[in-house]
RNA sequence: UCCCCUUUAGCUCAGUUGGUUAGAGCGGCUGACUGUUAAUCAGUAGGUCCUUGGUUCGAGCCCAAGAAGGGGAGCCA
C-alpha cells in the first residue's frame, strides 16, 4: 500500500508536521458516526482519529473497522475539526490486516471490572488501564537499573534453581525431571534425589539474597533483579506465588546507610515515574478517583495517586525503632480500646498489617522506616546488636501497601552467624559456602529486597497485584 | 488455610412477601443520520437465573452441599 514506512502514534502526535502523509498501524478502541477511527498502538495511551470518506470507501471494508481490528491506514495529518484532539490524519487508503468479529470480541468501548479483564489476560493490555500499567512497568523497570548503574552498582544474575534449603523465606516450589509417576526412592522409603537431574533436591528461588552476598564481597556494591518464587497458598491482593525482586547488596554499610539508600531509591523511582509517565499516570490518577466516587466516603482515599506519589517524594521518611514502635502502638487509642484484633502488650510481639498500618495511615501519615527488631522474629542472617536481644533489620512501611522494602545489616562475624544458624536449626551444610564469606575476608555489609509489583502498586494506584503483572501466578492460576 | 460477601443476557447490574410470559443500560445485528469524542435515533435477537439435591401446589427468591469470583486475615516482598 502507501510508500511511506509506519510513523508510530506518538509520533504522529507530537512531531508531524500538518499537510505530511504518512503510515498508521494500529489497533481500533472505537469507530464513531461511520467515519472517524479512534487508533492505538500502545506507542501512548492517546489515540490517533483516522477520518474516512464513506461515501468513496468500499461499504464492505468499513464494516470489518470493527473494535479489536488491526489496520493500517494512510493519509495526511490535517488540523483537527473537532474538539478532542488536535491533529488527525485523513484517510487516503485503508486495510485490514487482521479483523476481529465483533459479535465475538469481549472489549467494548466502556468500562470492565478489572476482574472480568483478568479472565482476559491475553487481551486486556488493548485497554487504557492495562497498557498503561505495562508502559509504567517498563519505566520502573528501566529506572530501577539506571539508579543502580548511575550508582556504581553491577547487576548479577543469581540462580533461579537453587540446591539450598535455606534461604528461609517461605515454600518453595520443588524443581525436577523425575518420573512422578515412579518416583525412586532409596532405602529409607523417601525420594532418591541423587536419581534426579542435579543429584539432589532443587527448587526455584525464593531470594537471591544469599548469592547476591557473594558477589558484594567483591564488587562492593551489586543488585539483582529477577524472578521469584514462593509456594505459599497467599491469598491477597499483595502476594503472588510468581514475583520479581530487586536485592541490592553493598559491602561497608550499616544499617543507617542500608536505610539511605532505601530512601533515596523509592524517591528516585517514583520521581522517576512523575517526569516520564505523565500521560499514563495523569490516565490512572483518574481512573482511581472514578473508582474512589464508588466507595463509601470513608473507604476513599485522603490524597489523589499523583498527591501521594508527590508526598513520597517530597517528605523524609519517619525512621523509629521497633521499641519506639511499640510504645506508640501500646498507648495507641485503638490499643486501649481494644480495636487491634491483636493487642500490644508487650515488647517482642509480631507487628500485624492492622499496626503497620496504623502507624504509617493514621499515626504519622508518611512512609516509616522500622528498625531493630526483636532476633527472634527474623532471619538468621541479620545483624545481632548490641543489646542481645535485636538485631538491625529494617521494613519500609507505605500507604495501603504495608511492607514494601524488607532488609538488614548482615551478620557479617562468623561465630555469631554460625551459632545463630545451630540455634534456628537450619542445615548448615547447605550454607557452608555462605559462612565461608566470614571466613575470608568478612566484612560489615547491608542489603534489602524489594517486591516490584508492590512498587507497582503504589506508583500505579493499582489496589491489586494481579493487575501489575501481565500474567498472575497465584494458588489454582497459571493460565495463559 | 480461616472469616465475610457475591454469582441472573457478551459486559455492568435490577428483580418486591415464593406466584403465571425474568428486566434495564451498554455491546451485537438491521436500518437512519453524517464532524463524531464510550456518537446519536429507531427496530431487533440474545437466558442451564453457577451446579447438585431438598422444601413447596408452585423456587431466580427458602434450606443443604459443592464450585467459581471478590474483600479481609495469616505468611511475606
Amino acid at each position: 500500500m502507501g510508500a511511506t514506512k509506519r510513523t508510530k502514534i506518538i509520533d504522529v502526535l507530537n512531531a508531524s508536521k500538518v499537510g505530511e502523509e504518512l503510515t498508521v498501524k494500529g489497533w481500533v478502541r472505537t469507530f464513531r458516526n461511520n467515519q472517524f477511527i479512534a487508533i492505538n498502538d500502545g506507542s501512548t495511551i492517546n489515540n490517533i482519529q483516522a477520518v474516512v470518506d464513506f461515501n468513496t470507501t468500499d461499504e464492505n471494508l468499513l464494516k470489518r473497522v470493527t473494535t479489536g481490528a488491526c489496520i493500517s491506514v494512510v493519509g495526511e495529518v490535517v488540523e483537527s475539526m473537532g474538539k478532542g484532539q488536535s491533529v488527525e490524519i485523513k484517510v487516503k487508503s485503508l486495510e485490514i490486516l487482521g479483523d476481529a468479529d465483533a459479535d465475538k470480541y469481549p472489549l467494548q468501548p466502556k468500562k470492565h471490572s478489572l476482574e472480568f479483564l483478568r479472565e482476559i489476560a491475553h487481551l486486556r493490555v488493548r485497554t487504557s488501564t492495562f497498557s498503561a500499567i505495562y508502559r509504567v512497568r517498563h519505566a520502573m523497570i528501566f529506572a530501577v537499573h539506571k539508579f543502580f548503574t548511575e550508582k556504581g552498582f553491577f547487576n548479577v544474575h543469581t540462580p533461579i534453581i537453587t540446591g539450598s534449603d535455606a534461604e528461609g523465606a517461605g515454600e518453595m516450589f520443588a524443581v525436577t525431571n523425575l518420573d512422578l509417576n515412579n518416583i525412586p526412592k532409596n532405602e529409607e522409603g523417601k525420594v532418591d534425589f541423587k536419581e534426579d537431574f542435579f543429584g539432589k533436591e532443587t527448587n526455584l528461588t525464593v531470594s537471591g539474597q544469599l548469592e547476591a552476598e557473594t558477589a558484594c564481597m567483591a564488587l562492593s556494591e551489586v543488585y539483582t533483579f529477577g524472578p521469584t518464587f514462593r509456594a505459599e497458598n497467599s491469598n491477597t491482593s499483595r502476594h503472588l506465588a510468581e514475583f520479581w525482586m530487586i536485592e541490592p547488596e553493598m559491602a561497608f554499610y550499616d544499617i543507617i546507610d542500608n536505610m539511605d539508600l532505601a530512601e533515596e531509591f523509592l524517591k528516585y523511582l517514583v520521581t522517576y515515574a512523575l517526569e516520564n509517565c505523565a500521560d499514563d499516570l495523569a490516565f490512572l490518577d483518574k481512573r482511581s478517583q472514578d473508582e474512589d466516587k464508588q466507595k463509601p466516603q470513608q473507604q476513599r482515599a485522603e490524597m489523589s495517586l499523583m498527591e501521594r506519589l508527590k508526598f513520597v517524594v517530597e517528605n523524609e521518611f519517619v525512621r523509629l525503632t521497633y521499641t519506639e514502635a511499640i510504645d506508640i502502638l501500646r498507648n495507641s487509642n485503638p490499643n486501649k480500646k481494644k480495636k487491634f484484633k491483636y493487642l500490644i502488650n508487650e515488647w517482642g510481639a509480631d507487628l500485624q498489617s492492622e499496626h503497620e498500618r496504623y502507624l504509617v495511615e493514621k499515626h504519622f501519615k508518611k512512609p516509616v522506616i522500622l528498625r531493630d527488631y526483636p532476633r527472634d522474629i527474623k532471619a538468621f542472617y541479620m545483624r545481632q546488636n548490641e543489646d542481645g536481644k535485636t538485631v538491625a533489620a529494617m521494613d519500609v512501611l507505605f500507604p495501603g501497601i504495608g511492607e514494601i522494602i524488607g532488609g538488614s545489616q548482615r551478620e557479617e562475624r562468623y561465630d555469631n552467624l554460625k551459632s545463630r544458624i545451630e540455634e534456628m536449626g537450619i542445615p548448615e551444610k547447605d550454607l557452608w559456602w555462605y559462612l565461608e564469606l566470614r571466613k575470608f575476608g568478612t566484612a560489615p555489609h547491608s542489603g534489602f529486597g524489594l517486591g516490584f509489583e508492590r512498587l507497582m502498586l503504589f506508583v500505579t494506584g493499582m489496589g491489586n497485584i494481579r493487575d501489575v503483572i501481565p500474567f498472575p501466578r497465584t494458588p489454582e492460576h497459571a493460565e495463559f
